[in-house]
DNA sequence: TTGTACGCGTTATCAA
DNA sequence: TTGATAACGCGTACAA
């Protein structure tokens, strides 16, 4: 409350200028080591602090950057990500400044609007509720990066090649001995709207799936794909995979092997399965897709790892270099990878079945 | 990059001085019909922003609360804390500017150090690492909130009774029949060093803990009580509750129910008994605590809720009475409270133990 | 080696 | 009803 130091006390009381003091804290030019000596002491006994928003404001570079995400609480991976950007900054001497949307389009608005009056350097949109919010800021001339998804092609992005982990998660269904798999996914058409860019990751985990019966010869079968959202905002999380596994388990012939296309679905797989009283993975095998939950399931969860830090990272390093000016920012690309634990085991033999049952 | 439009710019495009313009933009004093719809129009057409940098230099107010949180990324409670704090702010026009310490004390007095430079109004510690941290703010007179914990009685707090919740829980043990109940927690003595003021949320739990045993008429058996750490910011999360089920499981006489002091370790608990190839809550009755992972367990967990977005809400609250100056903030306290899911259920049976086994 | 002085964009006081 | 003008605290070009 009592203001703080200025730049112009310290000078004042060391009996110099304040360009003098400014010398000596950006330790560069000329100072004679009497002065410096005094005007040390001064910074010492005063506390001073230089005081950031005036020097933002002279200097019109904010060193902040805004993270718009989707919404911390649902869903962990939002905190990775976001943690990833966050340490990255740091170290370059940024800060960020976090926004939760929560599913809002004009919650983000209003976000967007906070950080344009901020001034910060760029945004990143690890999800964008709206395109219009990220055009928006490209028509200000405010580099934007989105992460995860891309609304619009007119700026870069990183994101994750979601087939490839999802593939390998097939291939290892199919070399387990699995005929009978089933997808509990992500429905393209209704996430965010079926929009033909957003709606990329599912395709691709969904494509890959698809994909993956065909190359194991096996044939698609409807019933075994069940499709919606991931999760909703209102209710706790789960339900929708929960309620999927138990339609599949009350089907004429039930899956041997179940991939979900996000842990938090994966979840409500296992509990369904749990409560029919059936073991993972000597009854049925489960992979998903994340790796947010999966380490903390019973069993843990094998899963298609994203790496969510290193999307963070490289969303903050790409907005850095429109910052800076960099020559055309490519758009960049990251793997996913199956990461296997317990939940995925051979197919149980008709013998092991019966015996079961 | 190209510079937004300034008010001096509006003004000179309107044909009238500064103090005009910010008059129809604060809504206050009079102005012409005439004169303000000009002025209205150059704002629309120059797409004017105000500088937040400007304004807040100017005012000596930025409107932002710095919010240390432990790691978001570790224990989803941060983030719901975080998530509370940020929807009350944004309601009073404040932002939050989240920083991670990861644990580490050193990276949370860069943190303070730049919340300092920022100029924040005040500080909220969702666990600080170090008190230095916060009795250094409270020299500066920046106003301080601890939450969940306390370091300091020299700076308000919103913390939780942790005991009501978790003695509700040991009276639901034991009004389900159980007289082998184990607690799997937080050591005191380890979490935080042992500190005074910091271990009081361990102290409360393991205190409740006993009391529950004793108020049921049961004896303290040393055997049933598996102190540690909560998890280890390295490994994933989880394996200190596996570990300690495992020994619990290969003792002499198991216990019927067990009580975690923490989802993260209840989850581990769950693994555990997962892979005896027991039955929750069958064979062994579980309740957690924070009511985190909870609902994505299978069985869905029981547990002891803490009011997380609550705390982080009352947080900002609290942070706010300081800043405009309300005579003598004081401490807050909130409940703690039972929610009762799937994992707690009868005590087993005599017979019931024998068929399984 | 050090100091002067202006500008960054707002707010707000005081005159007109 | 409107306008000049002085801060807010810092950075820096230029002068000394």
């Amino acid at each position: 409350m009592t203001k703080p130091t200025t730049l112009i006390e310290v000078a004042r009381i060391a009996g110099v200028s304040t360009a003098t003091v400014n010398r000596v804290l950006k330790g560069v030019g000329y100072v004679s080591a009497d002065t410096r000596a005094r005007i040390e002491a001064a910074i010492k006994t005063t506390r001073y602090r230089p005081n950031a928003l005036a020097r933002e404001l002279r200097k019109q570079r904010s060193m902040t950057i805004g993270h718009v995400v989707s919404a911390i609480t649902a869903n962990p991976f939002f905190a990775s990500v976001a943690r990833g950007a966050e340490d990255v900054a740091l170290e370059s001497g940024f800060r960020t400044l976090l926004f939760n949307h929560n599913g809002s389009a004009e919650r983000e608005r209003q976000g967007i609007e906070r950080f344009i009056e901020r001034r910060v350097d760029a945004v990143l949109f690890t999800v964008a509720a709206s395109r219009a919010d990220v055009t928006m800021l490209i028509e200000e001339k405010i580099p934007v990066v989105q992460v995860e998804r891309a609304a619009t092609r007119d700026a870069p992005s990183v994101t994750v090649d979601n087939a490839v982990g999802a593939l390998e998660a097939m291939r290892h269904f199919i070399t387990l001995g699995h005929r009978r798999i089933a997808l509990v996914g992500g429905d393209p058409d209704q996430v965010y709207y079926g929009d033909p860019l957003m709606r990329a990751v599912e395709d691709e985990r969904l494509g890959a799936y698809r994909a993956g019966l065909a190359a194991g010869g096996l044939s698609w079968n409807p019933n075994y794909e069940r499709l919606g959202q991931y999760y909703r905002h209102e209710d706790g999380a789960g339900v929708q995979g929960y309620t999927h596994m138990r339609a599949l388990l009350a089907g004429a012939e039930p899956p041997t092997a179940v991939f979900a296309t996000c842990d938090i679905l994966a979840a409500g797989v296992l509990q369904a399965i749990y409560e029919a009283g059936l073991r993972v993975p000597d009854d049925i095998s489960v992979i998903g897709f994340d790796d947010t939950l999966a380490i903390n399931l019973a069993p843990r969860l094998t899963t298609v790892a994203q790496p969510m830090e290193e999307l963070g990272r490289e969303g903050f390093k790409l907005a850095l270099a429109q910052i800076e000016g960099d020559a055309e920012p490519r758009s960049i690309r990251l793997p996913s990878r199956l990461v296997r634990r317990d939940s995925a085991g051979p197919v149980p033999s008709a013998t092991t079945r019966r015996k079961r049952a």
